[in-house]
DNA sequence: TAATTGACCGATC
DNA sequence: AGATCGGCCAATT
């Protein structure tokens, strides 16, 4: 396991239930801009018995990313469903159900304050 | 070794 | 709304 891998599945857990994320959001929060890609694998990786809820990692938009028909992607709207999130034509509307991590609001504020010197 | 692929994204037209 | 493009880059072919 590397740190990539780590910080990225540790921004996931921080997705609360409910609400849902991007591969770009995570790739930035966890340290790798630019990396969405990255993201991808390392969900696409995960073993069965993972506890990380990637279920709530969509694709820029709000579109689910995984290909349509596969069994991924039905499970991953069930449990969004499950989970009071609302799926249709395979989006999730992220004025409603998008989630960002306080940590990036925090870092910008510092940054703001730095600036002024 | 080179080319293709992919659970991606933002800008641009 | 859809298409193209460049960025991104490890894994697979």
């Amino acid at each position: 396991m590397n740190g990539a891998a780590e910080s990225i599945l540790a921004v996931v857990a921080r997705v609360p239930r409910g609400k849902v994320t991007t591969y770009g959001a995570v790739a930035e929060q966890a340290g790798w801009p630019r990396r969405a890609r990255l993201v991808g694998r390392v969900l696409g990786a995960l073993p069965a018995g993972s506890h990380v809820p990637w279920h709530r990692v969509v694709a820029a938009g709000g579109r689910i990313a995984l290909p349509e028909g596969s069994r991924a992607r039905e499970k991953q709207m069930s449990r969004l469903r499950q989970e009071g999130v609302d799926v249709s034509a395979g989006r999730v509307d992220l004025r409603r159900f998008g989630w960002r991590s306080p940590a990036v609001d925090l870092d910008a504020w510092l940054w703001r304050v730095g600036d002024e010197n």
